[in-house]
DNA sequence: TTGAAAATCCCGAATAATGCGATAATCGTA
DNA sequence: TACGATTATCGCATTATTCGGGATTTTCAA
């Protein structure tokens, strides 16, 4: 392993469950020698990845917080989406996501809510599990077959206990029907009585930038029903494309 | 420079006007031989901090997103000031911010605002001078002495040319009235016509953690007027306070 | 101010990064 | 689908850098 490899390791300790950490548990969670860690945290610092918070102890800092700014401000997806999805919001009462695939992961990019104590739980870099849910699903439709085989090697065991198909024809036939539809209403898919109803938003060479969803309780989306999210979702989709182009 | 820094270099290229950037542009813009810019972009990739978005082509990557995600839901600060915030705009009408310190640097963590298009130019992790606007202000008149020394020394220069004082006894002066009243308001100071009006955030040892202020146009605050405007602001912080004990 | 902890320094040994040219893989395109 | 150009990796000798253990200095908290 080389050092940057290394030293950017340590920033995978910090998680929700443990942001701050000290020098030393660092060391001996990645096993390197003190006066090693003393230089990688150092460097870290300095970047601003890391802040020390107390005597020895760190936490993550504010390079992150304004590479992501940076990351939305150049969104173009992001900026065309996010005052139609307010409007959708405003209009449905339902959550609206905006999912993007980011090198072989789906996040999830905005997220726009009624209840903004919401926001915090779900919103933007949310971790979202590849083969579940309704905007990975439209996503991987959309995919070149060869870009999709690769996930396919990369993940069959996953894609097969997901259900998404034994082998590589059942998984490349579903996801052509969800291609057909260009649409897929997910319910209790990914927690039991939640579900989402999703359609691609389409570049201009047909390739998909990202997925647009409307989350609620099943029982809410049955209510409003399939039809009326397709065409709600359709019509929001042809929006964004425009304001894009 | 080491080696980890030269690829953490790679990442400050990426900015709004220049979100893509082509490996041999990067080689060329930091001075770094083919081979080894080739090197240190597939360990970002494979960090997750770097995509491929087109042949040859990067942008920032999904990494960036999420560790951000965790920055928000271990911050407790931010979790404990979310629905606060809410509840100020709501009655207000005004765009609350809640600003921490990080490092070196003062970072917006968290903006309400009632316009939701607002969110993407002025939100989480816009950079902010250190040495203008309400926020800074009461944040830095919060510091032990020992830090604001620090601060002074490394930026002499920009404190007096800011106007906070030409040197160390009169930043400190300065600084110390804002921190007796705990509150200040500042109006045109950082864009013409825009003000703020800004209260400490303080832990239960008096440190300082944050700086929640209320911004809109210069002519809306005045109609407020100072007293309200500190009465909803020190309301607000109490009821944070609350929330985090 | 004092004592403990944290962070840096020092330096030889040894590992690992660098860079060049050539090769292989990949992508966009006809 | 196959081609041609670009992108990415490889192999390897050279060289520079990192590594680590312990001593030292700085910083921090009481």
């Amino acid at each position: 392993m080389s050092s940057p490899a290394r030293v950017l390791a340590l920033l995978g300790l910090f998680s929700e469950e443990r942001p701050v950490w000290h020098t030393d548990e660092m060391n001996e969670a990645l096993g390197y020698a003190r006066a090693t860690g003393y230089r990688y945290v150092r460097e870290l610092v300095e970047a601003g990845f890391l802040q020390k918070v107390a005597a020895g102890r760190y936490a993550l800092g504010a390079r992150i917080i304004e590479l992501d700014y940076r990351l939305r401000r150049s969104d173009p997806v992001l900026l065309a989406a996010a005052p139609v999805m307010e409007d959708l919001v405003r209009r449905t009462r339902l959550d609206c996501v905006l999912s993007a695939m980011y090198g072989t992961k789906v996040v999830d990019t905005c997220r726009v809510s009624g209840d903004a104590a919401l926001q915090l739980g779900y919103g933007r870099g949310r971790p979202r599990p590849l083969f579940q849910g309704a905007a990975p699903r439209v996503i991987l439709s959309c995919l070149p077959r060869a870009r999709l085989l690769r996930v396919h090697a990369q993940h069959a065991a996953e894609i097969a206990a997901r259900g998404l198909g034994a082998d590589w024809g059942a998984f490349r036939a579903g996801l052509a029907a969800v291609r057909r539809d260009g649409f897929y209403l997910s319910l209790g898919e990914l927690e039991p009585g939640v579900g989402g109803a999703a359609v691609p938003l389409l570049g201009p060479d047909g390739e998909v930038l990202a997925a647009l969803t409307l989350v609620s309780t099943c029982e809410r989306l049955q209510a409003v029903g399939a039809p009326r999210l397709e065409a709600l979702l359709r019509k929001a989709a042809e929006q964004i494309g425009a304001r894009l182009g």
